[in-house]
DNA sequence: GTGATAGTTAGAGGAATGGCTAAGTATGAT
DNA sequence: ATCATACTTAGCCATTCCTCTAACTATCAC
């Protein structure tokens, strides 16, 4: 089993880091330059680089050189992978719940009597 | 910026790796016990013991010890800050792209004059 | 109580992560 | 040509992650 998606995997870590998610964040309302990233996290350029170059690898943003501005954009369709699992799994969950409120509330029936 | 919110970063990070996602995968056919978890996997029960404190501290499963069993279970509603948060993003990411849509229509209509 | 079964705890080791500084390169402005 | 800007690269360090072995505890079945 656990036949390992790199896809999955690179995607739900990318988006574990609280800074990383707040770039994201950022560039929903629009691309951005990496100093401009930079300014609300308070860290250091190369480390911002880094976690620039975990979104890009995961598939999440674009970058692109002009001039010596190196400029960021998200990747809209990116996030589909993710959305998917999770929708098929919330499908599944809800389910499970269901039955468990059937057992429950059979449980509870039998105290009744 | 970025005031982290752990409950998500815990999330993202249980659902990172492969070994994880393919144990929720599993539960969501039903409970079951940690030999069983472990089964497929080919880890070694302090490994998969591990897996099993991740998910249970991202607040995905719960666990409960019955005799010397300790079965597993998924908790349905554990992945709706994480859906919310992706439907949050998915929604401005397509107003981006709807925009960049545009964009790229009008550049075409320039060039076509 | 003996032995097998099902976890559990403790700890080690190597790789990956997230942060830094220091020193580079390339480009725009004067 | 000079200088400032905007990254970029290289390398260090502490911490966390994933996996293991070895040894332990707690049931259950006889």
């Amino acid at each position: 089993m656990a036949k390992y998606d790199p896809d999955l995997s690179l995607l739900f870590h990318a988006l574990s880091d609280p800074t990383r998610r707040a770039m994201l964040e950022r560039l929903a309302r629009g691309p951005a330059a990496v100093t401009e990233l930079a300014g609300p996290t308070g860290l250091r350029l190369p480390t911002v680089l880094r976690h620039l170059s975990v979104l890009e690898e995961a598939g999440l943003i674009t970058s692109a050189k002009d001039g010596r501005v190196r400029s960021c954009a998200l990747v809209p369709q990116a996030l589909v992978p993710m959305t998917d699992w999770l929708e098929g799994q919330r499908a599944l969950w809800e389910a499970r719940l269901d039955r468990l409120d059937d057992y429950v509330t059979r449980l509870m029936k039998e105290r009744e009597r």
